[in-house]
DNA sequence: CAGGAAATGAGGTACGCACCTCAAAAATGC
DNA sequence: GCATTTTTGAGGTGCGTACCTCATTTCCTG
């Protein structure tokens, strides 16, 4: 049996009273018996019961994830890994409320912030691009003493509590030395694919992708990044012309997602597998492709690994504990098609702090 | 605030006692009543406080684990991240026990298992060679219905009840796209190093590497394997020969550990960095090994994971409750200097237990 | 050595649930 | 309708901890 709190008590020869008031830091205790019942502690090995220590608190942790109002796969996938950390995390008193607004409009961002009640949450976790606007409503926020993660695109200059998500530029030299090896370091044309020039994620990308490609692989020709907008059609066109206005292109990197498009477009010109494709994130879609030659390599972050730890880092912030940095890290996994995972039938990629 | 057993009893018009059969399935209410409580539960969004539940049971689960007595690194590592893995889950009464046996003494690991005294443990990972001797033990143990799972190393004819670990095939599969394409397809040589050619792992991921290079590559001459039997020396010597013989290697896939003679000698010969070498688990050692350029890739396993996974498993398999397939699956990690995850200082055990 | 402050003890309640007992009520068989 | 069985209710106890109150003891200071 493990010992309790009475344990100690009878160990160290002072009363539960006394024993309560170390364990919590209550204040009235002589230094010299606050020794003493620590002693008593480490003698017994003793581990206060969290679980029984929770429940006698009555503590609950409502949390609010805000996502934007995507169809993509990848944020319907997020969105799933979030819902399932949060049902298991609801064994630990974790209550998860998730948000969305529209994607395009930051001022409806800014509006979901300023009116959740604040004495409600302990803490809000964020995805959205950084705008002046958006930067507002966090410093609103984390002023009234809600802390503030940022989801999978960080907030650099709006001063989050945290970051839960791939360092985009090692994610970037990470494709960059796939595709450079791959290729076998030149000759050849690169071609590079992103949403938007604007966003900081695909910034990060393509100046880690660069660096690494420059460095190690000079014999290959990396193309000026190509915007898709995330619309198919602009995708199709951009990657049409430039298919005709640059043969030697054996590589493609597609830094953001919409990557339905530009699979059916290699597979129109016949090119799958001739070509060497990374991409990120592996949604389901991007999985068959994955299967199919398509797509050679995808650079991805485990989803169940990010809601998690979205949550342990809001407990911690509400808490005010610290963080194990390390294990906070979310990972970049680079999947081939020989590992990849077998599809989870469920999305619930989660459950896993359960145990 | 979440509903409790009180709020259901009041909402269905039925007492506690009555909840509480139902909730805990036991005889003697009507199939109407069960029902009407049922649809209480639906209709609230009752969800079981497990820890409460789990605390008021006095229910715990000991496990036992079973790791050869290995000074290896990988090996160190797993048995830290397991005790790890086990503080935390002792938050849901989970109570893991750490023994080792002589690695080579099949024997004294059978004893071991017989000795386990049966009432205490409610499961036993296990990670061990095959033979037949574990094989009798491990049928005794399940027959006295003590649910066994292999760890790392699958016992595939033992009947274990679950194996915790990667797919050895498919990891030995993905060794060879990345040799393969880091070498362009040929021509060259790849030696093949294994600690031992009987171990069912070592043969699993050859016969992976193989299947990939014969398919794919066919202009890499993939040389037979050699037998370092885990020591630092023999290794030494038979790479020493091989390089001798074999001007052609340009690639060295390294199936076990005992990486420490290897990028030495990798070092010696100046060898460093034009030569690709893929080995597997990314111990403290190959880390460095990877940051120098001795070591191109690691084919690895998130240690975290295979504890945590291994600890449910147990878990479940002592409820009797049904596994969720997918999420015990662990995935096939590949790490190159470029996704290194910073290194993790947190063999503090206490940080996860707060979250 | 008194007086006040600080430290400690004793005891209670609560958290949400499991599990138990015994009596009362309802349903069932004849 | 009666006896019998089945179902239900009421109530209690305990899991390990938090947090509270109030009395009592110990300590320190002048």
């Amino acid at each position: 049996m493990r010992p309790t709190v009475t344990d100690i008590a009878r160990e160290a020869g002072v009363s539960l009273a006394t024993v309560d008031r170390v364990l919590n830091a209550r204040p009235g205790v002589r230094e010299k018996t606050i020794l003493a019942v620590n002693e008593a502690i480490a003698r017994l090995g003793y581990v206060r019961d969290l679980t029984a220590a929770n429940l006698a608190r009555g503590r609950s942790y409502r949390v609010a994830v805000i996502l934007p109002d995507s169809e993509s796969q990848f944020i319907q996938s997020l969105a799933d890994a979030l819902i399932e950390a949060g049902s298991v995390a609801a064994t630990s008193r974790i209550e998860l409320r998730l948000h969305r607004f529209p994607a395009e409009d930051p001022h409806q961002l800014a509006a979901l912030l300023a009116s959740l009640p604040e004495s409600d949450y302990v803490g809000v976790a964020l995805m959205a691009q950084e705008t002046p606007v958006l930067r507002d409503a966090v410093r609103l926020l984390r002023s009234k003493g809600i802390p503030v993660v940022a989801l999978v695109s960080n907030l650099p200059n709006a001063a989050c509590d945290h970051f839960v998500g791939i360092d985009n530029c090692a994610a970037g030299r990470t494709a960059g030395v796939l595709m450079g090896r791959f290729l076998g370091g030149g000759p050849g044309q690169v071609m590079v694919l992103g949403q938007s020039l604007l966003a900081r994620d695909m910034v990060d990308r393509r100046r880690g992708f660069d660096e690494v490609m420059l460095r190690d692989f000079p014999g290959l020709d990396v193309l000026p990044s190509l915007e898709t907008h995330g619309s198919g059609r602009t995708l199709r066109d951009v990657v049409t012309r430039r298919l005709a206005n640059s043969p030697q292109v054996r590589g493609i990197y597609a830094m953001g997602d919409g990557h339905r498009a530009l699979t059916q477009l290699i597979d129109e010109y016949g090119l799958s597998g001739r070509i060497t494709v990374i991409c990120h994130e592996l949604t389901a879609h991007v999985r068959t492709a994955l299967e199919q030659g398509t797509v050679t390599a995808v650079i991805t972050q485990n989803l169940g690994h990010l809601a998690r730890s979205t949550l342990r880092v809001l407990r911690a912030k509400a808490d005010n504990l610290p963080l194990d940095e390390g294990q906070e890290q979310i990972r970049i996994e680079i999947v081939l098609r020989e590992n990849l995972p077998p599809q989870s039938d469920s999305h619930r990629s989660s459950a896993e702090t359960a145990a």
